[in-house]
DNA sequence: TAACCGTGGTC
DNA sequence: TGACCAAGGTT
């Protein structure tokens, strides 16, 4: 006898056979060509599944390889400073992932050998890996036939089964339902391809705002055609915001003024931008560029102001740590997304290429 | 459980 | 300009 809980998931055998074929022989006609799709390394997919939380492919696909030149397994990763890392995350945010995944990696040199665990359950044991994380890398790597439930398999799984606002049932409880629904349709047989298959139909069909049904290959098993409640909204506001880009030339070579945040800060600590401004206004001559910066909740609209080495008191340099970088040193510090994004639009000669490889450890620490 | 942690593209 | 959104985890 079924259990309850199972028994409201309206799923007969011969739809799941149907389904499962269905949508995996779209999935491999159809599927992006994705760095991390070529490899079955259980630690390179790792980097890929991290990398990718609440992140664009897009974002993902610029720095997956480099990150992965520069920490090709998981003993090289463990062996990094941490700055290093930090340093190759520059710009993708959620640091917090990029420290997680470094001690992680330094538990498994030190606790496995250097072997990555193998199952679902181990994984699911490290730092930053959770539920989603340990089933994509044991069912990718190893055919662990466990399903994911990201983003994009809830609002499928939504969609097929008709589960939306009418019902009552807590979060949680709709989230349990899910789960077993995700899990009764899995291909046990090709558990990797399955769940990316589940993703990716949701991320190029199965759309939040204008889901593209008629050339969905579960469009006859769907209960609602692509109906889903409207996801509440949270409230943005808009910021300016002012920092200086202070160039200095030394005999041999061109030095940036930078100022640390406190390791205390709780957002992006340690980490290294432009000095700030202390008066925000300034005139138009002087202006180097602006730019829009998106933090969380905030739009940030920054202007970047040509300062000198004599403009000292132009700047804010009360609490921070600030120091003099050398140019050609700076794209190896951990900078912040924004400090990163004005260096690399400033047109400075030193930095015309983001080299492939991290320079050798810069002088700042 | 809900708040918190970053970002760039796009409309 | 303002707002939305993307392969989550932690506390």
């Amino acid at each position: 006898m079924a259990p309850v809980k199972e028994a409201r998931i309206d799923l007969k055998p011969e739809d799941t056979a149907q389904m499962r074929a269905k949508l995996l022989d779209w999935y491999r006609r159809h599927l992006r060509d994705l760095p991390w799709r070529r490899t079955r390394d259980p630690y390179a997919i790792w980097v890929s599944e991290i990398m990718l939380q609440q992140t664009r492919v897009a974002a993902v696909v610029e720095r997956y390889e480099q990150f992965l030149k520069n920490f090709p397994t998981v003993v090289a990763l463990a062996h990094a400073a941490e700055a290093d890392v930090l340093a190759l995350w520059s710009g993708l945010g959620y640091y917090r992932r990029a420290r997680m995944m470094h001690k992680a990696a330094k538990t498994v040199v030190e606790q496995f050998g250097g072997v990555m665990p193998a199952s679902a359950a181990a994984l699911r044991d490290l730092p930053g890996i959770g539920v989603y994380t340990s089933a994509a890398i044991a069912s990718i790597a190893y055919g662990e036939p466990v399903a994911v439930v990201d983003g994009n398999v809830e609002r499928v799984v939504q969609r097929l089964a008709g589960w939306g606002s009418e019902s009552r049932e807590g979060q949680a409880e709709l989230n349990r339902k899910i789960a077993d629904y995700a899990t009764r349709l899995l291909d046990p047989t090709a558990p990797g391809d399955f769940n990316q298959a589940m993703m990716e139909l949701g991320a190029t069909m199965c759309l939040p705002k204008a889901p593209l049904c008629l050339a969905c290959p579960l469009r006859e098993h769907c209960k609602t055609q692509g109906e889903h409640p409207a996801p509440t909204r949270a409230r943005m506001r808009s910021e300016t915001a002012a920092y200086a880009l202070v160039i200095r030339s030394q005999a041999r070579y061109r030095e940036i003024l930078l100022e640390q945040r406190s390791e205390a800060e709780t957002v992006m600590p340690g980490m290294w931008e432009l000095p700030a401004l202390a008066d925000k206004e300034f005139d138009e001559r002087h202006q180097r560029m602006a730019v829009r910066h998106a933090i969380m909740q905030v739009n940030y609209y920054v202007r970047i102001r040509t300062a000198f080495e004599d403009d000292a008191e132009l700047l804010a340099l009360p609490s921070g740590q600030h120091k003099w970088i050398r140019l050609r040193d700076v794209l190896g510090l951990p900078l912040t997304g924004l400090a990163r994004k004005v260096l690399l639009r400033a047109d400075i000669p030193e930095l015309a290429a983001v080299p492939p490889m991290l320079p050798a450890r810069a002088s700042a620490g």
